[in-house]
DNA sequence: TCTATATATTCGAAGATTCGAATATTGTCA
DNA sequence: TGACAATATTCGAATCTTCGAATATATAGA
């Protein structure tokens, strides 16, 4: 049963491992509710693309989306997913330096690559 | 820069994305301080795959290790990790039913794989 | 120094994730 | 009904992750 929970929680956190999904959420956070046309729109991304990110925060329920006539309205299922946000950009303040190191080694680990 | 915040909130959220992962993490939130071999006896896992998670978390900074002697105790970098397990407890909790179904689910799609 | 203990690293196979391209589905309006 | 618009799904190649096995490194004590 500690183990369903730990299991449970990577799940979460496997579904917000991926800058656009996070560019997602917090789109859903800010703006509330936005078909997935809009979504593709302002953050520049395929429209197939989003989708399958849609569908990957749908299965872990971290997001909902409803129809409306012809569109999908999306919107986050719990407020408390952006408090988890929040908490990472204090994070990210708090220890701005070494947090910027550690973008700088991820940009060179890609550029090696 | 936006989309660098991004990246860095994606990899701190892939550093937790594992089981045996959280399970460090909140063994070293509960205990303070603990030598891998308190971990891997702890959590019943191989000492090579405890060494490979540390460094995972290590990498992300999530985690620091300290040599004392001829051990190595860890302990979290900053309480704010806990904090977000903490927050991911809350939603589990507040969607009890669902997050119920969707562990059923990933076993399921386990057995099935 | 030799040996034992504690931890870390490297390697390779199995599995998972990601993307764009192509295609399918669903709803609207004529 | 047919044609179009919005969204979802499937496929396959490239890339990443995970594990155990084997090996390396570092410290302690005889």
């Amino acid at each position: 049963m500690q183990d369903d929970l730990h299991r449970f929680k990577a799940g979460i956190f496997q579904a917000l491992a991926h800058p656009s999904r996070i560019a997602i959420i917090e789109l859903l956070r800010d703006e509330g509710k936005v078909p997935v046309s809009g979504i593709f729109e302002r953050l520049g991304l395929e429209q197939a693309n989003v989708s399958q990110h849609l569908a990957v925060l749908r299965s872990k329920q971290i997001v909902i989306g409803r129809k409306e006539g012809n569109q999908v309205f999306y919107s986050l299922r719990d407020r408390i997913i952006g408090k988890v946000l929040d908490l990472l950009r204090q994070y990210f303040e708090a220890h701005l330096k070494e947090a910027l190191d550690l973008l700088k080694d991820m940009k060179t680990d890609d550029s090696l690559a």
